[in-house]
DNA sequence: GCAAATGTCGCCGTTTGA
DNA sequence: CGGATCAAACGGCGACAT
């Protein structure tokens, strides 16, 4: 099997990137996006528009995004709004507009299927591109690529090419934003073993603290560890996965297609809500949750079998239910129903912060289910009767 | 008195079917 | 009739990702 080739393609802090292509005046000023409804944009009598700023934001929310500029101040994504502001209170704040984003997504995507048509999609502002069987040289390719990214939506990205998808996911974040490296197998001791452990797509906070406390903390110190050291600290499926990563091998085909598994929608409260308390308005939260769900799965053409409940505590724990329905459903009552009685099962003792409602085990809507086999009387062979 | 929303996957203990 | 067994399914949950 010779060698593949494999690009991932990252589009440079995309929220905020979109945001400035409608308000270029925010160009080379720090931008941060926020959930919810921070500030809209106040457009006054003379054209000129108002925007609000980090300090003035009250709330519970994260930012998404923050311009390079935004992060030169120390902000980044997932970082509290409230934290954000007091490191950078002049910064602009701007709400998401999801519509917008997932706009400039199809058209990036159908830039790059134009030249390379096998594409794994993994959300909303990255590919996989699989490149082996396209004509042209690799440098050459990022740069048409890149070209015609720019073309479709004004917008940049960074490319990292290289035989496989977890070398290339590590590359594209080397030289952002707006860039490309390229990378062979040759060069895996010099260019990916300085780097630190985390830049593996998959080592997370856990790993990546386990992995320090045994002295862990490059890729290179982590690929000259044994096999067996690994799998004996960390299991054999995740502990192999280790050492295979640090070497720079994986197999992992570029997927062009997928169904969705499960569909769910989930909402962080203004203040702590109490179950007993403030149980009429958990109520209408709840069956909103719901319909919204009934909604999602409707449009997109989608049953699901399984309701499930998460719920998450004030002090942050977070637990789930789930439980099996008779017949896959996307009916909001039905769902409500359902995701009733698993909440009945979880404890109410304590003020919750957080309430989401999920479908698994998806089917589609179209297809009419094939009777289950119905015939639990014909096989009891444990039965004599 | 804080840390969003949505989704996937793997592990593990328990239940169930045979 | 009861016990033992094994695999699949289920349910809970943590880790990780964007």
């Amino acid at each position: 099997m010779p060698d593949r080739r494999i690009a991932h393609l990252d589009m440079d802090a995309f929220y905020a990137s979109v945001e400035l292509l409608r308000y270029p005046e925010l160009r080379g000023l720090p931008v941060a996006i926020g959930g919810r409804r921070a500030g809209q944009p106040e457009t006054l009598p003379d054209g000129t528009r108002r925007f609000a700023r980090l300090k003035d934001y009250v709330g519970r929310g994260v930012l998404t995004t923050a311009t390079y500029e935004a992060r030169a101040l120390g902000i980044h994504s997932g970082m509290g709004t409230m934290k954000a502001a007091q490191l950078a209170p002049e910064a602009i704040l701007l709400p998401v507009d999801f519509d917008a984003y997932r706009h400039y997504s199809r058209l990036f995507k159908a830039a790059v299927a134009a030249i390379a048509p096998r594409i794994e999609d993994r959300g909303i502002d990255e590919i996989y591109i699989d490149l082996t069987d396209v004509e042209g040289d690799s440098l050459d390719l990022a740069r048409r690529i890149k070209a015609a990214v720019f073309a479709a939506t004004g917008l940049t990205c960074s490319i990292g090419i290289t035989p496989n998808k977890l070398l290339s996911k590590i590359c594209s974040d080397l030289r952002k934003p707006d860039g490309i490296t390229i990378l062979g197998r040759d060069e895996i001791p010099a260019r990916i073993w300085p780097l630190p452990v985390r830049k593996i797509n998959g080592i997370g906070p856990k790993a990546g603290e386990k992995l320090a406390a045994l002295g862990i903390h490059t890729i290179g110190e982590l690929a000259a560890r044994e096999r067996d050291f690994l799998v004996a600290q960390f299991g054999r499926g995740y502990g192999a996965w280790l050492h295979d990563a640090a070497q720079g091998s994986d197999e992992r085909p570029v997927v062009t297609s997928s169904e969705p598994k499960s569909i769910s929608r989930e909402t962080t409260f203004e203040r702590d809500l109490h179950p007993r308390q403030d149980r009429a308005e958990l109520g209408a939260i709840f069956t909103a949750l719901c319909e919204r769900v009934a909604g999602d799965l409707q449009r997109k053409g989608y049953v699901g079998r399984k309701v499930g409940i998460k719920l998450r505590y004030d002090d942050f724990r977070t637990v789930t239910r789930d439980a099996r329905l008779p017949a896959p459903t996307d009916d909001a009552a039905t769902i409500r129903r359902a995701a009733g009685e698993c909440l009945k099962r979880v404890p109410l003792d304590r003020r919750l912060r957080l309430l989401g409602v999920r479908l698994s085990a998806l089917s589609r809507a179209g297809a009419r289910e094939e009777r289950q086999e119905v015939s639990p009387q014909a096989e009891l062979p444990l039965d004599p009767a």
